[in-house]
Formats: structure tokens, C-alpha cells, sequence
RNA sequence: GGGAGUUUAGCUCAGCUGGUUCAGAGCAUCUGCCUUACAAGCAGAGGGUCGGGGGUUCGAAUCCCUCAACUCCCA
């Protein structure tokens, strides 16, 4: 059968991963094996796969992988996640292309809208996952809105509402006028902006004279209650207590001092507007100012604003300018630049809002669960990489009460429930609610109370994430399974969720459950173009990632995008590095190709295979070693490294070289079936990283009837590292293909060697030499016989005869340039041990190792001075 | 404004608590090859004052100080 030279992943991926789900081999339940539990990060419910989901997923999908084929009761949980504000945010924009706007529509109505949309594209992402090749166990994908999960949010809630955890506040909060909802401090992303900074005049009252204000937002003027200035400036000392005039508004409004004004800034009068900045609501609650909010829900100016009432915020701040300047109240306008908070979601400029929302108290939090930080701190839970880990503790030792509460529908609606003086009870169901009512004193029927409108925070549910999936929170909580399965693994995510999603679950797992969510978070790097620039839609310089499986195959992209991703790294993302794996699998391939097509004879291996087994046992031996250590660092990269250069140098380049028979000429059985068992190793090894053709060649090299298949078979387990391959044959070797490049000699030439007797290396590897350097390897007997060109192996000679004659003057020079090296080498180190300084301080090891160098440099020097004599 | 990190070959990165012949890997480049597994290949080669300066040390890519550039986080 004539087998393709080129490998094409289409033809068997699909019918691997087909046969990997029928045979359920992702699908797991406890047992007596040890569990290895990840849960996935949850994707966007609503959201496609894009190269940052094919990082992450390929690095749990290795881990999980080599896990399974450790022996583990290996367990990946998928799932969604609804994403509240943004599904909120695509539904409402769909809704608005078809002329429906969403305050046309009851909650329900809303919210049936917004299920149809989940359910039509909700879960795509999963099936490109399986693309990918992940390992996932389907039976147990869950989605954070599911009613299981739904109700450990509710119940939580609760909990923690009645722990004094949770509570209802009036606070300023981050208000998102595009999505009409408040942020958390988290979702709140500052940039730097260009915008201009206003002076103000505004007019005394009680004093002949006026101030000088500078506002970057002279839209909310109207909301002024009061002008501040530091009590020791000079400039204005004499002012305070008296009155000034808002401008095109009228209203009269004190002077007062506080030493929080900064006297350089501006023209050091700060306006004091508390309905809209945070450091002036702080300002009005300590002077009891009142708050005059001019601007609605949406960002537009409200009746409190008086002027340009209905006007969007920034078409009003012109307004307000041009006013101004009609006026004569505006003395100047300049370039101004500073941090602007935008949504992260809607990316709409954030307004400072006053708003009565849920909180949770963290400091108590963190009270009750010291463990949150100490357990990072103390490497209970680790990082990789550790850097991280200071960022973690400055956010937790600096953190604020963390808003619950979203003005959004698409959620887990908050538990609360109101009567119409404003009482409110928390409670799970309306019944309890009026019992509650009941108890506090209260009688209410279930007409007369309301249940609070906002949903919670998308990551108040995220944060139970490892432990409602096996649903583990509640009365009916499945604690057979949570103990099994709980703490998990390895949490494999981005350094951009560290604070909303690795902390939250931190803590989540420490109130709910006293333990640990998991015991490594590896963060991956983001995804990069090769000019650093973030990968994003509105760029267009991401790729689209099932194309490139469609082109490449799974297994080239999981190689290329793992190839360069350290932990932390970001990766750099090119296309070549994707045709790297690409030509790695073909080169696979192509390996497997050789083997399939010799015929074989029942005769011993030869003395060049037999030298080329224990050549290729003893490196995969060192790299099976070198990479449990990888592994245990989770420097995945390094141990796929490791892999590539075992499979290609090692593998097909000397290995397979090595037992080739001649063209046309059988090999022994006993060969083929001692290639075959390497190349299953190998294949092993390579499984987690490249599960597809892994698979298909393990199928292949056991005529398609393996014992078992590689997903569930044992992975290679590193045995005796007695013997280690010496480097001296392949050294030689490389030697003659360097002098036959030099001498212009045709590889199809033998080439005669002369070696000295007990010459050990090279003598017990003459065979293999011979094969891969197409020469002949004769011993001399006596120092008359010695011809040709000598090359030096390590501390070995060994002659080489050309037909060409050598010209003794270039071998002189390079004779004494190598000579000057080693004299110079042995010099160095020779000062070294002469150093008495050197020779008391050092280590022992390293003042022998030294001694050791001085030696190999001595006896070289007499080689090459022998040499040269005889020249 | 506060904090953290990075800077090693053309590119992307290894190099752990100073000490192996230590200055490395992959890719890219160059040279020679269509050698019947693979040109998505084979065999070779070149390439770096380890960001600048100073210090500690017998010894510094590695530790300290300083300057510069870049990145991220937080306000």
C-alpha cells in the first residue's frame, strides 16, 4: 500500500477523537486511583475560540494527558460561563438591530431572548475545543447558569449575608452608562487620555473678585456644592467662609478649606461636585455637603443639571464651553492629559456614580480566611511563575469591598427582597422572605414585596467555580465527589484574571470548604502579534484559529503555539512557528513511512544497529529523566524541546540511519521489532503534546491492534541512567561529514580510518561510526602504519587517510591557533590552582574539577606538540 | 504618583542559590547536496564585550549600586 509523503492530519483526526469520546476514555468517576482534577477556565458562554482559548486549553490539555497516562483518575471539568455583562451587552444589541429595545421588554422577556441566544450559540466554543484535541470529560460540562449551579450562587448569598459578609451600601460606584450598570473596581481599565483642561471663573458673592477654577468636566458645573482650597495657601486664605457663584447656574456656594487640595495643581481651587467624583463625595461627607447628581443613568444630563438637560455628557461639556465662553467666564482652555477609567466590557467612560449596591466587606473576609494570602504567600498554593505572587499580596493587602451588584438581568438575581418603606429581608424563596418579614415584625403578603432587580457580579459565580461544578455547595451538596475530586489540580489561566477570577476562587475555597481551590496556577502569557501588539478583533491581526487546525492540523498548531510559551511568557504568535510543527509531524510521519516499508529477515540486528539501540535507550532514558523535572517546574516548552530534538537528531537522524538496511535489502526482525517498541516510546512521550498522530503511528506500528490505545497507555517511566552514551562516536562522526565538506568528498565514498589500540569509545562503537560515517575503521599495529589526516576526538586519535595530499603548512597553523587555545586555557586554570585564595575559599568539587581541566588541557597540548613535531 | 518585572545571537527564549571547555537552544541566515523515509528534507558553517557605567569577589551573564530603555499591575 502506497503511503502518502506527506502527512495529512485531516484524514485521521476526526476519527481518533471520535473513537477516544466513543470509548469514553475523557470520562471519569472516583475510584481508587488518585484523582488529577482541572477545571477549565469557563469561556463565554457566548464566545468563539480564539488563540488564547488554544494556548490555555493545549497546556491543560498536556498536563491532563500525561496525568491520565500516569495512572491518574485523570478529570477535566469544561463549561461555560454566562458573562453577564457582556452576553447582556450582544443580546441587547441584537434585540436593538430588530427595532426592539430592551426597555420595551419585561424581564422575562428579556431574558427568554437572551436564552435563545445562548442556546444557539452557546457551547460552540466547546466543539472547537474538541478540535483542539481536548481532553475533556463532556458528561460533565456545566454552565455557571444551570440550575444546580445557580442556586449555590443564591445560597451563598445567603450565607454570607448572614454571616455579616455581605451587605447593602451607599456608596460612589463605577457606573458604566453604555452597559447601565455599575463595574466592579476590577472591571475598571485606566488609560491614559487626551483631553483639556478647563479654567473656570467663578465670580465672588460677598467679596470683590473671582476665583479660578480648572475642571477637565465643566459639564458638571451645575452639580457644584463648593469650592475648596488648601487652608495654607496664601493666595486665597483670606476667602474661605465666603461665597462664590456658580457659573450659568447662579446658585451661591461656599468657600471651604481642606488640606487635601494640592496647591499646584491647576490654579489650586478645586471645585467640589460629590455626586460625580469620588475625592468630592469625600470632601461633601465630611463638610456635610448635599449632593446635586446632574446626570442620568445613561450618561445624559439630567433635570438637576438645569442646563442642556438631555444632552449626552460629552456634547454637553461643549456646550458648556462655548456657554462659558459667550459668558466671558472662561479664562483658559488647554492640553491636558491623564487617566481615564473605562468599562472593560462596553469601553464607554466610566462615570463616579452614587448608588446603593451590594458589598462585600473584604476586610472581614480576609479576617475570617487568613489563609487567602498566607497560603500563596507560603507556596501551599503555587505560582508559576512566582513573580506573580507580589502582585497577589499588594492587591489583597490593599483590597476594597468588592461590588456584588450588576443592573443587568442576565445573572443570578440578588436574593433580596423589599417592602415599599425600603425594609428588605434576604431570603431564598418569597415565602421565606415574608416569614422573615414576619420576624422582624413586619407583616407583608407576597403583592406587597419586591425582589431586588440586579443580578450578581459574573464572577460571584465563577469564584465557586471548582466547587459547584461537582456540586458541591448546598443541602443535596455531593460531598462523595467534592472529596474525591477537591482541592483540584492545576488552574491554567491568564495573569489578566488573577484578581477577578484566581483570588475570588481562592477565597471562595477557603469560606466554603476550608481548603485550597487547587495547588498550582500556571498563568500563560497573552497572545502577541509579531509586532507585540495585543491580538484583537478591531486590529484584525488575529488568525482565525480553526482555520489554522483546518490547515496545519491540531497537533502542528498545539506544538507551535507551546514551542515558545514559557509560564508568563507572552507569545509572540507567527505562523512559522506553526509550520514548525507542521514539518515535525511530517517528519514523523515520514520515520514511520521507512519503517512500514522494509521486509524482514530472521537474522540477529547488526553490530551497527545493536550500538545504535544502546545509543538511543540511553538518551531517551536522560530525556524522560530531564523532563520529569521540566514537568515538576511546568516548563512545558523546554520538555517539548526536549522531545523534538530527541525524535529528530537522535531518533530519525542517528537512530534510524543506524538500522536502515541498504536499499532493497531486508532488516532483521529482531530490529523492526526493537525500532518499533522505540518509536512506541517515543510516540508516548510525545502523546500529551501531540495526542492526534501519536495515536495514529502507536495504531500503525502495532498493525492497528495495540493492547491498548496511547491515550490510556502508560506513559514511559525513567529506569537505569547507569549509562550514559559517551559523546565521542557521534563527535567523529560529525568530524568526517565536516572534513568531506571541506575536502569537497562525496558522502557515497569510504573513507579509511586508523585508530590507536584500546581506543575504548570508539572501538565498542566502530559499527555505528562506520554506518553513519561511511567509513572503515581499521586498528593499527604499529606507529609506521599511521597515514593520512589525524583528527583528535576528545582526548582520542584517530587518522584518517584522503586521497588528497595535505598541506602541511595550513595543518601547522591550525595545529598552533588549537595550540595557543590550550595553552592559554591551561594557563588560566593554572592560576586558578596557584591562587591560594582560590584553592582555601572554593569548594572542594570545584577546586578538583579545576585540576581536571588542567589535565585534559596538559594531555591535548602533548597531543597536537607530537603532532606538530612529526609534521 | 506607588509597585513589580524585563534587557543574553537577526528573532523568540534557556542559563536555579556566583565556579564543568559556559556563553547555550530552536527558528532564521549562509555553504554544499534532488544520497529511493522526508526539499515540510540531508550534511555542515558563521553569528553575542550577556543594555551602559561602577562596585563586591580568587572568580560575575549570575550578587550590590547607579543610569537608560521597554512591559505589566495598582491609584
Amino acid at each position: 500500500m502506497e503511503i502518502s509523503a506527506k502527512y495529512n492530519p485531516a484524514d485521521i483526526e476526526d476519527k481518533w477523537y471520535q473513537y477516544w469520546l466513543e470509548q469514553r476514555f475523557f470520562h471519569s468517576t472516583p475510584d481508587h486511583r488518585p484523582a488529577y482534577t482541572v477545571v477549565i477556565p469557563p469561556p463565554n458562554v457566548t464566545g468563539i475560540l480564539h488563540m488564547g482559548h488554544m494556548l490555555n486549553n493545549t497546556i491543560q490539555d498536556v498536563l491532563v494527558r500525561r496525568a491520565r497516562m500516569q495512572g491518574f483518575n485523570a478529570c477535566w471539568v469544561p463549561g461555560t460561563d454566562h458573562a453577564s455583562i457582556a452576553t447582556e451587552a450582544k443580546v441587547v444589541k441584537l434585540l436593538a438591530e430588530q427595532g426592539i429595545p430592551k426597555s420595551s421588554l419585561t424581564r422575562d422577556a428579556f431574558l427568554s431572548h437572551a436564552y435563545a441566544w445562548k442556546d444557539k450559540y452557546g457551547g460552540i466554543i466547546l466543539d472547537q475545543l474538541k478540535k483542539l484535541g481536548a481532553s475533556c470529560d463532556w458528561d460533565r460540562t456545566r454552565f455557571t447558569m444551570e440550575p444546580s449551579l445557580y442556586d449555590a450562587v443564591i445560597d451563598v448569598f445567603i450565607d454570607l449575608y448572614n454571616k455579616g459578609l455581605i451587605y447593602r451600601g451607599t456608596k460612589m460606584v463605577n457606573w458604566d452608562p453604555a452597559g447601565q450598570t455599575t463595574l466592579s473596581d476590577e472591571e475598571v481599565i485606566f488609560k491614559d487620555t487626551q483631553d483639556q483642561l478647563f479654567t473656570v471663573i467663578y465670580k465672588g458673592v460677598d467679596f470683590d473678585g473671582e476665583l479660578m477654577v480648572a475642571t477637565a468636566r465643566p459639564e458638571t458645573i451645575a452639580g457644584d456644592v463648593a469650592v475648596c482650597v488648601n487652608p495654607n495657601d496664601d493666595r486665597y486664605k483670606d476667602f474661605v467662609g465666603k461665597k462664590v457663584i456658580v457659573p450659568l447656574i447662579g446658585r451661591e456656594i461656599s468657600i471651604i478649606s481642606d488640606d487635601y487640595i494640592d496647591i499646584e495643581f491647576g490654579t489650586g481651587v478645586l471645585k467640589v461636585t460629590p455626586a460625580h467624583d469620588i475625592n468630592d463625595y469625600n470632601i461633601g461627607l465630611k463638610y456635610n455637603l448635599p449632593v446635586i447628581d446632574t446626570l442620568n443613568a445613561d450618561g445624559t444630563i439630567s433635570a438637576a443639571g438645569e442646563l442642556f438637560v438631555g444632552e449626552d455628557r460629552f456634547v454637553a461639556r461643549k456646550m458648556w464651553v462655548k456657554r462659558l465662553k459667550e459668558e466671558g467666564l472662561l479664562f483658559k482652555q488647554e492640553n491636558y492629559s491623564h487617566n481615564v477609567g473605562y468599562s472593560e466590557r462596553t469601553d464607554a467612560v466610566v462615570e463616579p456614580r452614587i448608588s446603593t449596591q451590594w458589598f462585600m466587606d473584604m476586610q472581614l473576609f480576609m479576617k475570617n480566611n487568613p489563609e487567602v494570602l498566607s497560603s500563596v504567600m507560603n507556596d501551599d498554593i503555587k505560582f508559576y511563575p512566582a513573580k506573580l505572587k507580589n502582585t497577589y499580596r499588594h492587591w489583597m493587602e490593599n483590597v476594597k469591598d468588592w461590588n456584588i451588584s450588576r443592573q443587568l438581568w442576565w445573572g443570578h438575581r440578588i436574593p433580596a427582597w423589599y417592602n415599599s418603606k425600603g425594609d428588605f429581608v434576604v431570603a431564598k424563596t418569597v415565602e421565606t422572605a415574608i416569614d422573615l418579614f414576619k420576624a422582624k415584625g413586619i407583616e407583608v403578603t407576597a403583592s406587597e414585596i419586591n425582589q431586588d432587580p440586579d443580578v450578581l457580579d459574573t464572577w460571584f459565580s465563577s469564584w465557586l467555580w471548582p466547587i459547584s461544578v461537582f456540586d458541591g455547595i448546598g443541602k443535596e451538596a455531593n460531598k462523595a465527589e467534592l472529596d474525591y475530586y477537591y482541592p483540584t489540580n492545576d488552574l491554567v489561566t491568564g495573569p489578566d484574571i488573577l484578581f477577578f477570577w484566581v483570588a475570588r476562587m481562592i477565597m471562595a475555597g477557603y469560606e466554603f470548604e476550608g481548603k485550597m481551590p487547587f495547588k498550582n496556577v500556571y498563568f500563560t502569557g497573552l497572545i502577541r502579534d509579531k509586532q507585540r501588539r495585543k491580538m484583537s478583533k478591531s486590529l484584525g491581526n488575529s488568525p482565525d484559529a480553526l482555520e489554522l487546525i483546518e490547515k496545519y492540523g491540531a497537533d502542528a498548531v498545539r506544538m507551535g503555539l507551546l514551542l515558545c510559551a514559557p509560564a508568563g511568557n507572552d507569545i509572540l504568535f507567527d505562523e512559522s512557528q506553526i509550520e514548525q510543527g507542521r514539518n515535525f509531524c511530517n517528519k514523523i510521519w515520514n520515520a514511520y513511512r521507512l519503517m512500514s516499508g522494509w521486509d524482514t529477515i530472521d537474522q540477529p540486528s547488526t553490530q551497527a544497529a545493536n550500538q545504535a539501540k544502546v545509543f538511543i535507550d540511553s538518551r531517551i532514558q536522560q530525556v524522560i529523566s530531564e523532563n520529569e523535572k521540566f514537568f515538576a517546574e511546568f516548563k512545558l516548552s523546554d520538555a517539548l524541546m526536549n522531545l523534538y530534538k530527541l525524535i529528530w537528531d537522535d531518533f530519525c537522524a542517528v537512530y534510524l540511519e543506524a538500522v536502515k538496511p541498504p536499499f532493497g535489502e531486508p532488516i532483521s526482525m529482531v530490529t523492526l521489532h526493537e525500532t518499533q517498541a522505540v518509536f512506541g516510546q517515543l510516540m508516548a512521550l510525545l502523546h500529551p503534546y501531540m495526542p492526534f498522530i501519536s495515536e495514529e503511528i502507536h495504531h500503525a506500528i502495532h498493525q492497528g491492534n495495540p493492547a491498548k490505545p496511547l491515550v490510556i497507555s502508560d506513559y514511559p517511566k525513567v529506569g537505569s541512567l547507569d549509562s550514559i552514551f559517551p559523546m565521542e562516536p557521534l563527535l567523529l562522526v560529525s568530524e568526517i561529514r565536516n572534513l568531506r565538506n571541506a575536502k569537497g568528498l562525496s558522502p557515497k565514498e569510504c573513507i579509511q580510518l586508523w585508530i590507536a589500540p584500546n581506543t575504548s569509545v570508539i572501538e565498542e562503537n566502530a559499527s555505528l561510526i562506520e554506518k553513519l560515517a561511511n567509513v572503515k575503521i581499521n586498528i593499527k599495529t604499529s606507529a609506521s602504519e599511521i597515514t593520512g589526516q589525524p583528527i583528535l576526538v576528545g582526548t582520542h586519535e584517530v587518522w584518517c587517510e584522503l586521497q588528497q595530499e595535505i598541506d602541511p603548512i595550513k595543518e601547522r597553523e591550525e595545529l598552533n591557533r588549537d595550540l595557543a587555545y590550550y595553552q592559554g586555557f591551561a594557563e588560566s586554570v593554572l592560576k586558578k590552582l596557584n591562587n591560594e585564595r582560590f584553592v582555601t575559599n572554593a569548594k572542594v568539587e570545584i577546586v578538583e574539577m579545576e585540576k581536571k581541566k588542567l589535565a585534559d588541557a596538559q594531555e591535548k597540548i602533548s597531543l597536537i606538540t607530537k603532532r606538530l613535531e612529526s609534521l
